[in-house]
DNA sequence: GGCAAACGTGGTCATTTGACCATAATTCCC
DNA sequence: GGGAATTATGGTCAAATGACCACGTTTGCC
């Protein structure tokens, strides 16, 4: 079986195919569908994840209720609460499908065993690592700095695969903007 | 010679004291007065930095010439553009002294070497990233959730000890918020 | 296929926020 | 110690934003 797992493993690691085969081999998959949630704010991460096919996003709620968006994981992304798995304490996040999504996931014991016995896994572990670091940063940058319509600029230019998947109001709770400033700055754009 | 650095490191890894010998005796100190730059945005971090003693600010600049700031790094904290210095490419953020500091630095080349050679500051260096990882995410949560004022409560409680060594519009600038707005949410807190 | 839910847009209004300006107090540095 | 720069606060005003509401359309789903 491929599940483009293993292609995405050949073409962004130095992995070698029996390690690949050995990482697939240990993971187990799971179908989410519309609006299911895979982890719940409070509970506590247990597993590593990896997107297939579909779209997440990993959200916090506040008082009123409304949700605001930290990140979107479509296909190709690991996914994860990291603060809960790494250190296994309760969630402050969410994490559901916003549509129908394939993932794999490993336990944590799992994937531990795994990145003891693969150097190259644990390179490519930290790499990601990294990556989430700087787009944390650079999106709080963005979050404190830019007007909301440079927001919306930013995210057109980033996430262009994405535009046409997510409702607008997702958009809005990603920006940390209201809907009802972002259909108007999408209205002002267009007069344009 | 005793710089604190060893005693952070007795601390707060699982060094021996051979190896933080190892450590500290490659390093270099260096000294900032109030306001000096250590790195400036297009610049590439070539060194890895701990903080003995005083206060640093990583801000970025926007158009207007107004700042914002990312992160406040006072004794004890490692403080580097991370992106910049990882993958040596020019920075987009700059770093300036905001009192009178003391750091350690290492090019990278020596401290990859030491990277190499101890396997602990491997895991203090990881241990170091997660952490960042998990405070720009807590805090760009905050960034697109709370109000103005939540948002200062918020620095209030964990910057305790930092409040009364910045300019309110350095706390402003770290917020994302204007003066004006800082200085009203405390005028009303008085009023309390 | 059809019904219910979700979605996008629009209008109005009150509130918040920031821009600009001035001024007094404080702090820094030579 | 003293002069200059920085800092904190205040006033006023315009603009941006969000809250609330309604309505028509689209979409998902059984």
């Amino acid at each position: 079986m491929n599940t483009g797992f293993e292609t995405y493993l050949r073409n962004n690691s130095h992995l070698t195919d029996d390690e690949i085969a050995q990482i697939a081999g240990a993971s187990t998959t799971r179908s989410l569908s519309r609006n299911e949630s895979l982890l719940q704010e409070g509970q506590v991460c247990r597993h590593k994840t990896y997107v297939i096919s579909g779209l997440l996003r990993i959200y916090g709620l506040v008082a009123d209720g409304s949700e605001h968006i930290l990140q979107f994981a479509p296909e190709a992304h690991w996914t994860l609460d990291a603060e809960s798995y790494d250190q296994q304490t309760p969630s402050r996040f969410n994490i559901a499908a916003i549509e129908r999504s394939e993932v794999i996931v490993w336990s944590k014991p799992v994937f531990d065993r795994l990145l003891a016995d693969i150097p190259a896994l644990r390179a490519l572990s930290q790499q990601l690592i990294a990556r989430s670091n700087h787009g944390s940063r650079q999106r709080l940058f963005t979050a404190l700095s830019a007007t909301p319509e440079e927001k919306y600029e930013e995210f057109v230019r980033t996430h262009a695969d994405l535009q046409n998947r997510l409702p607008l109001h997702m958009i809005a709770a990603y920006l940390g903007i209201s809907l009802k400033t972002l259909t108007r700055i999408r209205h002002a754009q267009i007069r344009r």
